[in-house]
RNA sequence: GCCUUCUUAGCUCAGUGGUAGAGCACUUCCUUGGUAAGGAAGAGGUCGUCGGUUCAAAUCCGAUAGAAGGCUCCA
């Protein structure tokens, strides 16, 4: 048989031949690391014969399905490591997950934490070290029943009632036997190190009405070495987690009276927000957007007609009374249903389309308390908001132009690892969706077809879908490798047609328009966050909330440093002077730990030439200049 | 909301039944110092809150609030 390999190379080999053999054959260093093969795309054991003619690539742990597999393997060794030092525990499943893999099983009753991590651990290397065989059995689906009715184990079972007879494999590494689907690493000798990470609570088959089980994240690694790489890699990541930064840097803090979720922005924070919201005013006033205000309440009726009180009602924040017991109030959850009665505040032309309305709204959602997190997911936060009331025919050029803006402010602030995800209805749940199925595929063909003629790489998500419409989602990833959305763009034929929206078209006749909605940050509590660990603190120069710090070298040059600080703010540069009885060692320390970009020192030299010497964060000292060259060297990064 | 863990000074943390600790930050004094921490002294906490066990609770138990990691959810 004929078996051609990535590089295009084609190899001929005795028929049954398994891929460990054609790894033996090109040199027995790549044989030994081998951990699976895809076979004509697919993933299979090593060991497993080829059929016939394929292409085969070998997969080592520098692939990416090589390392899934050797975690799926891992999942398997710490299931038969928790069976033996857990007699009677159930498993249910146990997939490889990106940074490595869990297991989801059931203690009954008994006690499992973080405390009994280094048992298991050692458990697992020590049967790891028996360098046991995984070995595939394929079982008919009766035997299959038999064995883990036998076993006792109820969520094994039910899965198997939920396969086909015939596709059905075992695994048995040593003593342990699991049902799976494979594929799996040679033998457990490949893991060398293994760690637990967390224990967490997970509902069998994600549905909160099950059982809640024992989630315990683990990771393994073929090398000792690589495991304390990626322990240190992790404290890296945590060092740039936003609420210890947002801490450090003085940029926002939580209150317990103030409430859950419930952000305060100290001034520095503060000044990012700002900055950033007008970098994107700018922005939209070149893209034809009008600023509008509206109030942070609005009075039930708006939202039973734009439909949010019947589909969140109850799980929001509840009404707001007043004196008038006929009266009813609503923190604004979205900014949508008060656009739309602007749009409604006058006749409109098609001549007057697109409309699109601006505001930086403030929202307020009811999350669940478990769901909080620092900056990312929060009950109070300010959507960079706007909604384009079109005709249908503008709604692709519209929708296009919103990705160019998008793609603008993530390139402005560097995020260039982005994904862009389609989230469309799940077929299967249309009671989850308000508006008829033809307005629906109108909106959803009008994305994907947006999506493809700007050449965007998207992923589509079935059912997740806004309710009243698809939208394309721009997703980030925080420090820890989290998926979070910024940027969101979402068509909408349902709310022009529950507010009654209308224009007169060239033919004299009231049409329908469509409403787009859309924000670039998504909120600017999220994107902020996302920013913070983006650039672990090292904000662009026009975002930082001190600019420079200046430095005397002792209290003998406070006035000129005084007065450089004056000259400097009329170049609208901001920052402070640091005047404390302090060594100019520390200053520069301080200036540098609290992320200050620039450092101006000045002392004996510099007050009698009128020069500074400028200190750049992170890359030391760059000499003494004047004034006016400091501001044009400042200006052109600013610029940048 | 659910599961697990955590909550001690402004910050980071030590302290597992016997009258509250460290470092940094803060205040005062000394020092006037040239590119990542000068020195000394001082002040600062009813150990998240409420209740229970005990002669005695930061420490053990329960409730509650908040936080962390997941699950579910996410207009």
């Amino acid at each position: 048989m004929r078996v051609t390999l990535p590089d295009g190379s084609v190899r001929e080999y005795p028929k049954g031949s398994s891929s460990h053999d054609v790894a033996l054959s090109i040199s027995e260093g790549l044989a030994r690391n081998v951990l699976a093969a895809k076979v004509n795309g697919k993933v299979q054991d090593a060991n497993l014969p080829i059929d016939g003619d394929a292409e085969v690539q070998l997969l080592t742990w520098n692939d990416r399905d090589g390392k899934a597999t050797f975690w799926h393997s891992s999942a398997h060794l710490m299931a038969e490591a928790l069976e033996a030092l857990y007699p009677g525990v159930k498993l249910a499943i146990g997939p490889a997950v990106e940074n490595g893999f869990y297991y989801d099983v059931d203690f009954e009753g008994k006690h499992f934490s973080q405390d009994d991590f280094k048992k298991v651990e050692d458990k697992m290397l020590e049967l790891a070290r028996q360098k046991n065989e995984f070995v595939r059995q394929p079982v008919a689906k009766d035997d299959a029943m038999a064995y883990f009715t036998e076993k006792g184990d109820p969520y094994k079972i039910e899965l198997i009632q939920g396969l086909e007879d015939g596709s059905i494999t075992f695994y048995t590494q040593g003593g342990f036997t699991d049902l799976c689907r494979g594929p799996h690493i040679p033998n457990t000798g490949f893991i060398k190190a293994a760690k637990l990470m967390n224990v967490a609570g997970a509902y069998w088959r994600g549905d909160e009405k099950n059982k809640m089980l024992t989630r315990i994240y683990g990771v393994t690694f073929p090398k000792q070495k690589e495991l304390e790489e990626y322990m240190t890699l992790l404290e890296e990541a945590k060092k740039r987690d936003h609420r210890k930064l947002g801490k450090e840097l003085d940029l926002f803090t939580f209150s317990e009276k103030v409430g859950q979720g419930l952000p305060l922005w100290l001034p520095k924070g503060a000044l990012i927000r700002e900055r950033l919201e007008n970098f994107l005013r700018r922005a939209q006033v070149r893209a034809g957007y009008s600023p509008v205000v509206t109030p942070h309440i609005g009075s039930k009726q708006l939202y039973v007609t734009s439909g949010h009180w019947e589909k969140y009602g109850e799980d929001s924040f509840q009404p707001i009374r007043t004196p008038d017991p006929n009266e009813e109030f609503l923190l604004k959850p979205m900014n949508c249903p008060h656009h739309c009665e602007i749009y409604k505040s006058r006749p409109r032309s098609y001549r007057d389309l697109p409309l699109r309305l601006a505001e930086f709204g403030t929202v307020y959602r009811y999350e669940q308390s478990g769901e909080l997190h620092g900056l990312t997911r929060v009950r109070g936060f300010t959507q960079d908001d706007a909604h384009i009331f079109c005709r249908p025919d503008q709604v692709k050029e519209e929708f296009m132009k919103v990705i160019d803006l998008v793609q603008y402010v993530f390139t402005s602030l560097g995020f260039n690892d982005y994904s862009a995800q389609i989230s469309l209805r799940d077929p299967d749940n249309g009671a989850k969706y308000i508006g008829s199925d033809d307005l629906w595929e109108k909106a959803e063909s009008a994305i994907i077809e947006s999506a493809r003629e700007k050449g965007l790489p998207t992923v589509t998500e079935k059912g997740e879908a806004a309710f009243y419409g698809p939208k394309l989602d721009f997703m980030v990833k925080d420090a820890l490798g989290r998926k979070w959305q910024l940027g969101t763009i979402q068509v909408d034929y349902n709310l022009p047609n529950r507010f009654e929206l209308e224009y007169v078209g060239a033919d004299n006749q009231k049409h329908r328009p469509v409403m787009i909605h859309r924000a670039p940050f998504g909120s600017m509590e999220r994107f902020i966050a996302i920013l913070i660990e983006n650039t672990a603190g090292n904000f662009p120069l026009w975002l930082s909330p001190d600019q420079i710090a200046i430095l005397p070298i002792s209290e003998k040059y406070e006035d000129y440093a005084n007065d450089l600080f004056l000259t400097l703010q009329e170049s609208d540069i901001r920052g402070y002077v640091d005047l404390r009885d302090e060594k100019i060692g520390r200053k520069i320390r301080d200036a540098e730990v609290s992320k200050v970009p620039f450092m101006l020192i000045v002392g004996d030299k510099e007050q009698a030439e009128g020069k500074v010497s400028v200190r750049r964060k992170g890359q030391g000292d760059l000499g003494a200049m004047s004034v006016e060259e400091f501001t044009a060297l400042f200006q052109k990064e600013i610029k940048v």
